[in-house]
Parts: structure tokens; sequence; C-alpha cells
RNA sequence: GCCCCUGUAGCUCAGUUGGCAGAGCAUAUCCAUGGUAAGGAUAAGGUCAACGGUUCGAUUCCGUUCGGGGGCUCCA
């Protein structure tokens, strides 16, 4: 199946093609493969093309099929190819590349391209009704900023009309949920671009939720054998040449400020910071492992285009730790961290998690030893937790191997926020040690792992995640308190302050809006519990309960129905 | 940074071949005593991103700059 439709998919994408080259003389053809929705090609247009034409294109296209073009391949010589493609200088680069052996083509109608294949029988197996141009984005050729940029035209593609209406459906799903939508309508955070662009507002109602889920970080980092650090914003030269990030770390790190004679950055990790606590004292086995946690804020430079609402910035706050021990520890504290990460999310309600296990790249830093010793303690904690993963053959950092989980979304998307990474490069470049029971300084092993990944980026794809709709715990409002008229005002403040006293978070919506009117706005506020009352509620003294999933009990008394609050929001409940 | 799209009130958006700027929501004031998703009226609110050009006249056309969105990894 999978592969039917990639070969669906490289077939539509020949398709347009050869509707471009009917519409557009001179055109010069890029490649065009399949990809994970679909399909693109890229062309060099003799002239701009914009969205207009991708209507022109499509109906073409649509042309092309009805005409149930046979998809054939023939195998020519490198001379006839360089003959065939003597126009188009992409493909005459593409054949010098080819190793030796015979060349295929493939023809339909009236178009050649030089292709590995395989393609569809007929364009009678492709459904005109299964595919939709997307967008025109330029694209460099061979992803090359110093090669000529030529205009990408993506498509969406699938084997029915049924899947393609299926996956747009998911996209409308996914733009509903867009963080920086429901950021602006709940008042959560803002970014100023007047102020700098890639950099985070948190207001009033995105605080709330920050300041609880940083409480309960907090809380069960210390349940977890953790100790809390905090570091400073900026550091001399000295300390970044001495952890190496000015060699290998430059091009994201922001130019120095001058202070006195000397030159300091602000940081971009917090690692440099928590070595030197480590170097200000010498450290016995008997220490280890020491796991140091601190909500750190960096500074990365991130070039403009890919900036993107709290996903990717220019300034974070990492949920950081680093884990320093022994290596005879160093089995366990993986194990520890990763189910450390996993009841986490957990708790944080997302269920399908999958790790990726990086290993060793060509270059690299660190004893092969110690490397082999750091990729067993993760498999053997990848497997103890029965997780599914996948190998990053190579894809290790210079200085260690890592693994990232990858969390699935309530849309089914995959987001990477835990990482734990090995490092051997500062504890050898800061020239940490600790004193065995054999008397001898040893080097420790330390780990950098981020759990959250970073706190900013984590409420990206947690707004996504619950359409706004969070857990009562994490909602900045809990409770609206709404008096079917303003003669029931002060019950609804005596109910409010009742809710207060006990720590949940209620407001009083007291205006002189009509009730179906507060109704709807709390509801779209999407806080959890409506409380509303009116003459009955005040002489029985009881509430009537809406919740924002739509439910309604009436009647309910006040005690009755703040136990059930304080019991959903104390055990961080994820329904209502 | 580069390519395509885009920039009108706090927000979401209209604005028809260039003729002194519009709606809804939100805000303020007033009226409405109301039972589970918008009661009504009035008012206030904009150098139409900025700068330059074409024109008798530019929000509208052209250019530049500054933002925003989608791409720039998927190798015949």
């Amino acid at each position: 199946m999978a592969a039917d439709i990639e070969r669906m998919r490289h077939s539509f994408a020949h398709v347009m093609a050869e509707a471009v080259q009917h519409l557009y003389g001179g055109v010069k053809f890029g490649i065009g493969p399949a990809i994970e929705d679909g399909f693109y090609y890229d062309f060099l247009f003799p002239k701009p093309v914009t969205d207009e034409d991708l209507r022109t294109i499509e109906k073409e296209m649509r042309r092309i099929m009805a005409q149930n073009q046979s998809f054939v391949r023939e195998e020519v010589s490198r001379e006839q190819a360089r003959e065939i493609f003597r126009d188009q200088p992409f493909k005459l680069e593409l054949i010098e590349g080819l190793e030796e052996g015979t060349i295929s083509i493939y023809k339909q109608g009236d178009f050649v391209d030089l292709c590995r294949g395989p393609h569809v029988e007929s364009t009678k197996e492709l459904k005109a009704d299964a595919f939709k141009l997307k967008t025109i984005a330029g694209a460099y050729w061979r992803g090359d900023e110093k090669r000529p940029m030529l205009t990408r035209i993506y498509a969406y593609a699938f084997a029915s009309k049924a899947d393609l209406e299926a996956y747009l459906h998911m996209l409308e799903e996914a733009e509903r949920r867009d963080h920086r939508k429901l950021g602006k309508e709940l008042d959560l955070f803002s970014t100023h671009e007047e102020a700098g662009p890639g950099l985070i507002y948190w207001h009033p109602k995105g605080g709330r939720v920050r300041v609880e889920l940083e409480k309960w970080w907090r809380e069960e980092h210390y349940k977890n054998g953790y100790e809390i650090l905090f570091t400073p914003h900026i550091g001399k030269s000295w300390l970044w040449e001495t952890s190496g990030h000015l060699g290998f770390y430059k091009e994201n790190m922001y130019s120095p400020m001058k202070i006195d004679e000397d030159e300091y950055f602000i940081k971009p990790m917090n690692c440099p910071f928590h070595m030197m606590i480590y170097k200000t004292s010498s450290h016995s086995y008997r220490d280890l492992p020491l796991r140091w946690a601190e909500l750190g804020t960096v500074y990365r430079y991130e070039r403009s285009g890919v900036l993107h609402g709290l996903m990717r910035v220019r300034g974070f706050t990492q949920d950081d730790a680093h884990i320093i021990c022994t290596p005879e520890q160093i089995e366990d504290e993986i194990l520890e961290v990763l189910r450390f990460s996993l009841s986490m999310w957990k708790t944080l309600g997302f269920k399908e998690i999958k790790a990726y296990l990086a290993t060793r790249p060509a270059d690299s830093v660190g004893e092969p030893e110690r490397w082999d010793q750091a990729l067993v303690s993760l498999r053997k904690a990848i497997d103890k937790e029965g997780l599914p993963y996948e190998i990053d053959e190579g894809g290790g950092a210079f200085y260690g191997p890592k693994i990232d989980l990858k969390v699935k979304d309530a849309i089914g998307r995959e987001w990477q926020m835990t990482t734990i990474q090995f490092d051997f490069n500062e504890p050898e470049r800061f020239d940490m040690t600790y004193v065995d029971k054999d008397g001898k300084q040893k080097r420790p092993y330390m780990v950098h792992r981020a759990l959250l990944g970073s706190i900013e980026r984590f409420f990206g794809v947690f707004i996504e995640h619950y359409a706004g709709a969070f857990p009562a715990w994490l909602m900045p409002d809990q409770v609206a308190v709404i008096p079917v008229a303003p003669t029931f005002d002060e019950y609804a403040k005596e109910v409010t302050a009742n809710l207060r006293g006990k720590g949940i978070r209620a407001k009083a919506m007291l205006s002189e809006e009509r009730m179906n009117a507060k109704i709807r706005d709390a509801q779209n506020q999407k806080i959890p519990y409506m409380v509303i009352l009116g003459q009955r509620e005040q002489d029985e003294r009881t509430v009537s309960l809406r919740l924002r999933t739509g439910g309604q009990e009436n009647g309910i008394a006040l005690d009755a129905f703040t136990a059930r609050a304080l019991e959903k929001i104390e055990t961080k409940a994820l329904d209502l």
C-alpha cells in the first residue's frame, strides 16, 4: 500500500510536469518526488507564476488524466539521455551524477522525464479528484542556497477522493487548533515584531498556566531527587571558550556585549554554568549522582524565516538538568530519567510516545568504550520501558549519543520533546572529576536532559493537543460563577469567595450582560466548570453546574461541587 | 537570508476599472430583572504598515523598506 501510494504520487508529479510543459514554453525541469502527503515538482519558469496559475495547471492535469495516457519506461545510453535532455540543464546535471549503467526514462503523452520509476501503468490509475495543488514555494536547486532558486509546486495527493478529504479535514482541524490563534483568543501570550521577533510575552492567563506547570515541575523534580539551580544569563567569553561553544555553536549565539574590558555572551545553554558550580568543590563518589535542574532561559539565533509562534523562537526556557554520575550508576540514572519523562507525559495527557536512539556520528569526541556503554544504557532503558523506538544511525551529537522522545498529539502529529543526551565533551573541557573508592580521581559521566524540552514549545504543543481546553488544574480560570440576574450577585460573590478560599481559580461574572452571553463567553474561554445560580440555588445553597463539555447537573450542594472540583484539580485529572 | 502570498479600527474582515474609509465583535454610556452558547440603543475608535513615485487626485497603480504566513530536509 505504502509503495502504491508513493508510485501514484510520483506519477501525479509527472502529470503535473506534463501540464506545465503544455502551458509554459521554455520551462526547465528540476526534480519531482513523492512526499508524505502528496508530491512536488521544481521548475524554473520563464516568467513568474502565481497562485492563479495553480488552477490552470490543475485543469490541464485533469485533461491529461482523462486521456488515459500510459507511462512507458525506456532504457537509454548516457549519450542518448544527454541528447534527449539537451535543453534541460538540471536534468543534464542529474545525468552527470548518475552511476554507470542503464539510464531509464519515462514517457507519457508528449512528456519525457529522466526517472528511476516506478510509475503506474496509466493515468487511468490516478483519481482526478484525489489531488489538489497546494502552494508555490521557492526552493534552491538541490537545497543549496548558492544554487539557483526554482519554483516548487506542492500538491496533496491520495489514492482516493475520500482519503484526500480526510486529510484536508485534518488540516482544517490543525488550523482550528493553531496555538497562535488560540493564544490570541484565550489571551495567553503574544509576540511583538516591533520589540523583536521570536520573543514571547506571557499574558496573565498564560502566566497562570506556566506558574502551575512550573510549580508541579519543581515538586516532581524534588521528589525525584533533583536539586534546583539558578544561574546567570550571561557569561564571559572564557566560559564559552572553555565549554567549546565558541568553537561549535557560535552561529547560534548572539554577538557579545562589552562589560568593562571583557566580552560577555548571553547564554544559549545552561550547562557551562552548572559546570562552574560542580567545580566549586571536590566530589566523592559518595556524593554522586548529582541531579541538577534549572528552568534556564536561553537565547539562540534562529534565522528570521524559521520563526514560528511558540514552536520556534529566539528566547526560551529549557526545563534543563544535568546528571553527573559514576559509570556504575549510569544505567539506573538513564532508566530513571526515562521513567520520569514518561510519567510527566502521562500526567499531561499524552499517551503515545516513541523513542529515537541516535548513535555515534563520524566525527566525535570521547573514548569508544564510553560511547558503547552509554549506548547500551540508553537501549536498555528503552527496552525496560517497552517503548517503540527507531535507531538514528550516526545521528548523535559529536559529544555523545542520545534518546529523543516524540509524543503524538490529539490529531496524530508527532512532536519531538524530551531529549536525553550524553556529553563526553564538557566533563573533559572543564576537567570534572570525582574521587572514587580507590582514592583515584576519575571522570564522571554527564547527561543533559530536558523533559518538556522548552516551556514555550511545550505550551504550543499543549495548546494544540487540547485545542485550548486544558485539564482543570492547568486552566487559567477554573470556575465561572454566573448569576442568572444581578439580584443574585451577592450569592455569586459568596460562592466565588468560598471557592477561592479553597484555592480554586473562580471568577464571578457580574457584568450587566445577560446570562446567556456570559455562558457563551465562559464556554469560548473553555472554562471547565460553569456554576449558574438564581433564586432556587440561593435558597437551597446549591449550584447548577454546566461543564464545558456540555453536561449539566442541577441542584448540587455547594460543598459537593467544591469537593468535586478540588478533587479533579488536585489529582490533575484529565476529565472533569 | 532567498522564493511565493500577505499587511485596512484592540480582534475578525468588506472595500467593486484610482474620487476625502465600512461591518461585526470587543470598549464606554444608557435602557432592559434575565434559568444554560450573543437583549437593545447611542458613542468613541483608523496618517488604510512606512517612505518615495505616477496622477488634478492613491487605501487602490509602481518602487523601496519594515512586519506577518507558507516554503527552502523528502533526490532521476
